[in-house]
DNA sequence: CGTGCGGGTTTGTGATCACAAATACGGAAT
DNA sequence: ATTCCGTATTTGTGATCACAAACCCGCACG
């Protein structure tokens, strides 16, 4: 490997591949199914195999991607059970991570909350699912972020990711014409300081989410 | 590396070494800090470098282990904060996969937790801590497999394994004479198809368990 | 007695290689 | 034309190595 620009040395290299996949899994830029190997991802983030094995290993246990039993790996093409199962442990963690965010919600996170749903409403016009995804997700963690809750919002993240590829082939073309109504009413809900409407909000967004996976 | 017996042929080298370790932290047998090397995992488990790794860093990125800026890799030490949130975890995903389980409750899982708890009692009466650590969660596993929810199960035992090393710590002397009251509160409520009742047992035995180990 | 400093040692990282299993492909037989 | 089989290729696994950074320990200096 004749010497890259240069490797970002504060970053190790199994990092930079994992970093690189886990976005572009997340943000739902692969389909279910999709397949992977040691080294095509070395080369194509010019490292060897060692590094690409580490990510894509990492991966694999936090649910990102499958292993078969010779020890390929892809993306997850998911049940409908598991695909339930996802959304309620969406609902238990993010309904609770909303809920400790209240109190600590001031005004310019909601204004923050209302220029991420604005550039959502970009993305709907664009007809651009993997930007949509992205910003969805955006608002969501700016509002958890604030719940001062890491391992809740990391095991959310999980969750996002296990599920990026089977949202990406939901919104593959992107239906919707509108911004989604529960992200509204979970902005009033804050400004408001109601707990149990904002409780309600999120459990409803989810769920609408789901209902548009499976149904 | 000299012939090995048999490396069981069915498992690779690391899903040895993973499984190993992860049954070792999550049965509380080490304690929090304690430092983990590559050579050192290597020889213990009789392989190289590689799978050793990649055993630590799937550790890692479990939680199970912490890794500091220059990589080394040691069991966590964790904050108050971050053990209140993992009891909320556990709270919010176990309660549900009781509730979850309740309905497929039958008499003979019912039997077969009175028989682990039972064995339980056996674990503080010899005053073993490890044995304790690892009957208590062997009761609520058995609970929870019959809400048939892999992802929501696997997610639980993510935050077991979390917080093994800080189970050991405090049970390190098993200052406990009788079984957890809670325990019998969930058998009843089971028997009973108590719903209600059987969310609050389980809420309950986490709070109480926190309590111990913030106490 | 405390505090830097220096070198030897330990440790993680990433590249490369040999190997075996799985896969893909092409030709031959029906 | 289709199916089956054998070979070539692809692919994951684990071992080994070179290297640099981190760590540890003791000595000297303040």
């Amino acid at each position: 490997m004749l010497s890259q620009p240069r490797p970002d040395p504060v970053t190790s290299a199994h990092d930079r591949v994992y970093r690189g996949l886990r976005t572009r899994i997340m943000h739902g830029e692969m389909l279910p199914g999709q397949a992977l190997t040691l080294r095509g991802i070395g080369k194509e983030f010019g490292v060897s195999m060692t590094p690409a094995r580490e990510a894509l290993r990492r991966l694999v246990a936090e649910g990102a991607l499958s292993m078969s039993a010779s020890g390929r790996v892809a993306t997850p093409e998911l049940s409908s059970d598991r695909i339930e199962e996802l959304a309620a442990l969406r609902m238990l963690i993010e309904v609770e991570l909303a809920s400790r965010a209240l109190p600590r919600a001031h005004m310019a996170l909601i204004e923050r909350l209302q220029t991420i749903n604005a550039g959502l409403g970009d993305m709907i016009a664009r007809q651009n699912p993997v930007g949509y995804i992205r910003t969805n997700l955006e608002f969501h963690r700016t509002l958890y972020l604030r719940a001062q809750a890491p391992a809740m919002l990391a095991m959310t993240e999980t969750v996002w990711l296990q599920l990026g590829p089977t949202m990406r082939q939901l919104y593959g073309r992107l239906r919707r014409k509108e911004l989604p109504q529960y992200h509204r009413m979970m902005i009033s809900a804050l400004r408001a300081g109601d707990e149990p409407g904002l409780r309600l909000a999120v459990r409803s967004d989810v769920t609408q989410g789901l209902k548009m996976l499976l149904g």
